[in-house]
DNA sequence: CATGCGTCCGGTAACGCTAACATACGAACT
DNA sequence: AGTTCGTATGTTAGCGTTACCGGACGCATG
């Protein structure tokens, strides 16, 4: 007699478990979770009874192993408190689980390249069959790319690496809409509080101010240069107010902005009456601080849909990559600008 | 004559291939990466040696096959866009990699009781070996509970479960701070604008203020309730503006203090002259908007390093938990507060 | 009735690693 | 000198799954 007993043993339950309890070989355990149709429908249903009896789960190592391939991404990121690489994390976590891969995160604590090395290095021994960058800093970046295994798929977000397929939010362009929504509420120029250099987004920031305020032919002020934090905003802002042809400015992020803002107000400038200030990113708070800040909203959760549509396509095609994608942002227009009073 | 060629083969070199390159068994070379003290410093150099030649990497898949570890742990969370889940996430991956291990995540597009069974199915399927729940949400709580596997180790933050091990920030004893010292400024009494009731976050801040009101023998004001976002912030200070006694204004995040705060402002009313506002979770911009916001800061990165020294505790060393942590918060006080003037 | 073919299922051999036991060898003991 | 012991390495047998091939059976065809 077949010993079909649910055993006491803690040893969990394996394929031929679940074959002895439905009478048949393993092989036809594996196919009914394989390939379903290939099984009569009569057997399939004694299979998946013993499986749901036994509570039988497969053993992902040893498929893995035999069919080499972890079903797992892995994401690098830095600083996943900030509002922007929060966003992408996310969007690019459950786009991922969508597609029904799983995904493992190393995450850096400092932006070095020794730290970026070794987080791939980390990810690659995870045997993870693709790998998403969401790497901001550009010195980072050719830490990365020397870092990077030649056999497995690489794709950058928000910054695009030589000869690695990137998908990024054009920042180029969502630096220019601000810059010519200011100049045509009557502007002279646009003053520009930067992120710092070593982040491609913040030089994407300046290329597309510096570009509009040229074609209008305007005069392009001395950039300040922040570090994204709200701290590095007030000291910019505190220069500005003592500017009085400053009636325009545009910060790189929302909490440089939010720095700006609170500096001018400090120093009895009015915003937006005296003069208009824009942020970039649109954290949920932009609407309700004093007054509501315009800015510049990003499709996050789409770069993150594309990223992994395209990373897979290249994992399960093995096609090449190096095809850019780059998807426009939105200005939101709120109550930090107005017109330029003569 | 042996062969030592770097085979061109696309094959991955296994640790055969490094035994046969450095004259000894693929055992030797298994002994060499996992107890290399075992082996005559001689032999390993030339072992290493071979291994670095070849780039050889130990197959992961075949590793936790024999020995049924998977060195990874789950993760599952909600809302990672949001500053305090943001940060808890932040705390947990670089502690559980701190600690050798892989993370892997699994995101809740909502907080329903199916979404959380599927994210924790997905990671079991995974083999991680423990789980960490970041479900700050009540209802969210029981559905976990009863998908989660009996066989491995779960740590639950910020969020107390049954029979779970927990490790969370003291809310209760946070909002009784933030009480009493808005009492302490000679506040009558000190409303509140409480999170969802299905957070438990949001019902340990209630029960924090309303202890520290009733043992100061005060009125408890009706309570009003927010999701987190700035504007329900907002619709309860608009509410908050006409009521003439309210002059002190516990939000239970800085998100909400921040709605508040704009429609104090909006209303005409003053703060911190007519009314002081304080937050919760002391976001980055807090400190930068006007008035700069007195909040609680709470200290994730130590939630996460000790959520992961429990939950590897029980992974490795087999105990069963049920203990829980809770760790203080610390009052940061800025200029949206100030004394009642009679 | 033999043959061919498609459908369904089983047997066996990997996948790359580690656990457990086996062996060789020199040093240290009686 | 023979025995014992410890150290360094090798041999073998799985871990649980899927790939691959082959066999049994039913049905249609010549």
């Amino acid at each position: 007699m077949v010993d079909v007993s649910v055993a006491k043993s803690r040893r969990l339950p394996v394929m031929g478990d679940v074959a002895r309890l439905a009478g048949v070989s393993h092989m036809t355990v594996s196919r009914v979770l394989n390939e379903p149709e290939s099984v009569r429908p009569e057997t399939r249903e004694r299979v998946l009874l013993a499986i749901k009896q036994l509570g039988y789960r497969r053993n992902s190592a040893a498929r893995s192993l035999v069919t080499r391939r972890s079903q797992t991404l892995g994401v690098v990121c830095f600083d996943t408190t900030l509002y922007g690489p929060a966003s992408m994390l996310n969007g690019i976590v459950q786009a991922t689980e969508e597609a029904g891969y799983a995904v493992s995160v190393a995450s850096l604590r400092r932006p070095t390249a020794a730290a970026a090395t070794q987080a791939v290095q980390r990810l690659v021994h995870q045997s993870v069959e693709g790998l998403v960058l969401i790497a901001p800093q550009a010195a980072e970046a050719m830490a990365f790319v020397r870092a990077l295994p030649t056999d497995i798929p690489v794709i950058a977000v928000e910054n695009a690496l030589p000869s690695v397929t990137s998908v990024s939010v054009d920042q180029v362009l969502g630096a220019r809409m601000v810059t010519e929504y200011l100049l045509s509420l009557g502007h002279e120029t646009v003053h520009h509080v930067r992120g710092p250099s070593d982040w491609s987004e913040a030089n994407g920031r300046v290329d597309g101010w510096v570009a509009a305020l040229e074609e209008s032919g305007r005069m392009v002020p001395r950039e300040l240069v922040g570090d994204w934090s709200a701290k590095s905003g007030y000291l910019a802002g505190q220069k500005l107010a003592r500017d009085r042809r400053a009636t325009a400015v545009f910060a790189a992020n929302d909490s440089m902005a939010l720095g700006v803002l609170r500096a001018l107000l400090d120093a009895g400038v009015r915003v937006p009456e005296d003069v208009s200030v824009v942020g970039f990113d649109d954290i949920p708070e932009g609407a309700f601080v004093t007054p509501p800040l315009t800015t510049v909203s990003q499709p996050f959760r789409e770069v993150g849909r594309r990223s992994i549509e395209f990373l897979l396509g290249e994992v399960e095609g093995g096609e090449a990559g190096g095809v850019s994608s780059v998807i426009p942002p939105e200005l939101v227009i709120r109550n930090s600008t107005s017109s330029r009073r003569p």
